[in-house]
DNA sequence: TTCCCAATAAGTGAATACACTTTACTGGGC
DNA sequence: GCCCAGTAAAGTGTATTCACTTATTGGGAA
């Protein structure tokens, strides 16, 4: 076995295959539409078909690739509208999230968690503009704060469902650069007001501030994008973005 | 499940196998928790482990059943609460679904279909109280309207999250018997109003509608529990509702 | 008796071989 | 030159086998 396959996840080369897959299609190695063929693939990470064929069937399951019976998986197509769409469907799904987490209370370490992300947004934002790399912390920030809080839900289903909207290409808020200080310091306002809504047991608040929220990030995109149609007119069309 | 895999899908004993452990699950042949060994299935089904673990695959991919390395699947459970939440969760997709049909305007044959399940629906009620049958009869209506107001909403993701809302286990309206006559009465009096608004273009108003509507199934679950709980009282605890 | 550990059985993970389907190619007919 | 059929190649579907991990069971020691 030269090479083999991963590392990181000993003991089953499928998940580790998965891993690999995952990142090749998110990171735009493999195209959209594209159709994976499964002796080459495990011909490239030097596994059987077993491992491979697992690992695509996963992958369809998280809604990335597609399946055609005797035709295989092919790498599924996000066009505008639909990464649009799932900012909305993400903006709902995490409004309900809030909403329990209201309604069933933080743990004391959760809101430690919480607290924490609140105060170091609010160090970094404090000398009112950004410099190199700070983007990079506070998506760290802002990562912290959100996953505490869909764990704060407790329910399973919700969170894979907020996982699989996060995972659609250019729909994570950490395929984007183009934020600029204003978004990051009003998005980490809304931080402070959901987790008020939250202590104070507000669920229905707490629900309509996390909606709005994750919808500004969807406005955000979209006037980035305009931007970027204006600065280079020929290149990044609408079908630009549907992925690499 | 003694017979060979079923005829259904042919080509691809996967497929089959898929369906007859599903079945099993949502009928409650196994229950929840419950392993499912691979060289007992494949012996039960007359087919090879090959196929049944890529069934396995797929089901764990729909969230039905739980994956561990190295352990195998097991039925996932669901506690009465995630079934809960679960109504609340569609309730907010569900919404989002009608607020897109809304912006995005029925196809002349989905606004056909809608407006005969309406009609239909209208003349079923319209003798002001219910027979033996009549329940399956809507059932149907029932599902004609909301799938096809799915369909409108033109967003696959969004269809898929529905669905899978309603593979959980008692979620699904078709799991319950004890809706009475008023209760029907009401939700279709729902699938009206959120027809109006829809083709009125209001998508905001659609998705209050449809939200409430779907929520509404929930309070009619609630208190049916409630009075079986009162008629028996030693049967029928809450943990009763996690499965079958 | 209870706990621990080894031996063994059971079960999953992965590789390989073969069957069947789809696709691509090639040659002949129109 | 185009279309179609037949065939070969490529690719997926399934079965089988072996490797490896986990669970079980029985015996021995504290």
């Amino acid at each position: 076995m030269p090479e083999t396959a991963g590392g990181s996840r000993a003991g089953n080369r499928a998940l580790s295959v998965m891993d690999l897959i995952r990142e090749a299609i998110l990171g735009g190695t493999v195209g959209a539409g594209e159709r994976l063929n499964e002796v080459q693939l495990s011909r490239n990470l030097a596994v059987s078909r077993t491992p491979v064929r697992a690992a695509l069937q996963a992958l369809a399951g998280e809604g990335l690739l597609d399946y055609a019976p005797n035709r295989g998986f092919t790498v599924r197509e996000f066009p505008l509208p639909a990464i649009m769409d799932a900012y909305d469907i993400r903006a709902s799904l995490e409004g309900v999230a809030a909403r329990f987490a209201a309604e069933r209370g933080l743990r004391p370490e959760e809101n430690a968690v919480i607290e924490r992300s609140l105060a170091a947004g609010d160090k970094l934002l404090e000398r009112g503009s950004f410099e190199a790399g700070d983007l990079t912390i506070y998506r760290g920030i802002n990562g912290d704060f959100h996953d505490t809080l869909l764990a704060a839900a407790r329910n399973r289903m919700l969170g894979e469902m907020i996982r699989i909207c996060h995972h659609v290409p250019m729909s994570s808020s950490r395929n984007i650069v183009a934020f600029e200080y204003r978004d990051v310091r009003r998005r980490h306002d809304d931080h402070h007001r959901i987790h008020e809504a939250i202590v104070a047991r507000e669920p229905w608040r707490a629900e309509l501030l996390m909606r709005e929220h994750v919808s500004s990030i969807k406005a955000s995109l979209i006037r980035a994008l305009a931007e970027r149609n204006a600065d280079h007119p020929g290149e990044a069309r609408p079908a630009d973005a549907s992925m690499t």
